[in-house]
DNA sequence: TCGTATGTTCGATCCTAATCGAACCTTACC
DNA sequence: GGTAAGGTTCGATTAGGATCGAACATACGA
């Protein structure tokens, strides 16, 4: 379906592409999603009425950015936050953020 | 100088806002240099070959998100964080950012 | 009062990113 | 193979923001 899915290690995660990946609202609002339901189906992520190309944008920024690990199954592919791996990276930032967007 | 200059009062603070004032690499980058210097001097802040239209605009941008309080002193304005009240505002967040963007 | 220094605001330009339909690719299933 | 479903990529459009010069406002000092 693709080529190679793209994840920076945990050490080349930029402070800067975690900032601008969290600062557009939709984008915030699919990573608490992500939060809250854990590992996730990429079509269930999100308003139902996004579409997908849209949706497959903002994974995609997410992703490159470091915030989330997608595994493959089958047709489908199942998104998770990289919570772990960015408190290790930056800690506290990811966990504020959740905090601050959830209240 | 100026009309009144307005700063958002600590519960009005809103994640994205800050969120979009940070994820600028100029702002990112004055926002540090705020935390390491304490109250500067406007002028002072940011690269000296700077514009001081993009640089009046930057910090406008950051005081109207709640990070930084401006006082008037004469002719000039003094800048600083809103450290204390960001936290209590986002417990978390400015400190981790900070940190991470000093490593 | 006249100039000078500090900032702000305005307006124009330019660039990036968000959005979304259409085409395409891969997998699953018959 | 044919078809359908899940996602990606491409291309075009659009909106928003960064940048910066120029004009303006304010305060201070000669």
């Amino acid at each position: 379906m693709a080529d190679a899915i793209y994840e920076p290690e945990p050490a080349a995660i930029e402070l800067g592409s975690v900032l601008d990946a969290l600062s557009d609202p939709m984008r915030l609002r699919m990573v608490a999603e992500l939060h809250a339901r854990g590992e996730v189906i990429c079509r269930t992520l999100g308003p139902a009425e996004m579409p997908k190309s849209t949706r497959s944008h903002h994974l995609k920024v997410l992703r490159e950015a470091g915030l989330t690990r997608t595994r493959v199954e089958g047709t489908e592919r199942h998104v998770r936050l990289r919570y772990t791996c960015l408190e290790n990276r930056f800690p506290g930032l990811l966990e504020s953020v959740l905090k601050a967007a959830a209240s």
